[in-house]
DNA sequence: CCTTTTTATCGTAATATTGCAATATAATTA
DNA sequence: TAATTATATTGCAATATTACGATAAAAAGG
């Protein structure tokens, strides 16, 4: 009761769920979309960019991080992050697959 | 506190954050990639197929269909659901842009 | 070693999600 | 209209997520 069959499930299902559980909140969008545009920064500038505090974004990274969308290398006392370029291509192809099945049949409704 | 700061983020990031939500559990994914492989389907077929309950697959139908990632249409005391072609192209289309727009830049880590 | 800078973690309150039994609703058929 | 079939809704318990203040940790420079 109320927590999720994963065992029931497959071992692809699971990752992509995890994957797109990771992307499924506005900040985590905006952080994705705002490096894509600088191409890499440090937490404190996404601080200063969204209006969360910084323990909130740090969780945020995390999340980003553990599903393989983003990269942190250290950098001083700073870490420097960017997009994985690795996992955005594997979201990107479940879609492209997916819809390519999709043609292939004919509609219903 | 606790609650998604929903209004600092752009409509569309929200909008993106809503659809990838619906998404983000592997029952929802073996939901669609089952409709995907019979192209329609009733309530009851999934349920036979999923190891979940009537009324917990009736929720996530709702989810589904919420988000824009399938449609349904009464066919005598059944509904016949099947894909959204168009929520997919939404989500397909996201993420080529994405990626198009990451390969334009240069990486950092 | 002390300070500064930057990020991560802890603890906690508020809210949301997941799953199901019980029940309601809607359409069809006898 | 009563029974049947198929789906939706309600109510609730268990768990997960979101956000942030307070604090810890890690690296660099003095």
């Amino acid at each position: 009761m109320g927590v999720t069959k994963t065992e029931h499930f497959t071992e692809a299902q699971n990752a992509t769920a995890l994957q797109l559980k990771a992307l499924a909140h506005p900040a985590r969008i905006a952080i994705m979309e705002y490096l894509c545009e600088v191409n890499s920064c440090i937490c404190g500038d996404i601080v200063n960019e969204l209006p969360l505090s910084q323990p909130t974004i740090s969780q945020h990274l995390k999340e980003l991080k553990n599903a393989g969308l983003i990269k942190g290398t250290v950098e001083g006392t700073a870490i420097c992050y960017c997009i994985d370029e690795k996992g955005i291509a594997q979201l990107q192809s479940y879609f492209n697959q997916f819809a390519t099945r999709l043609h292939d049949k004919k509609q219903c409704c």
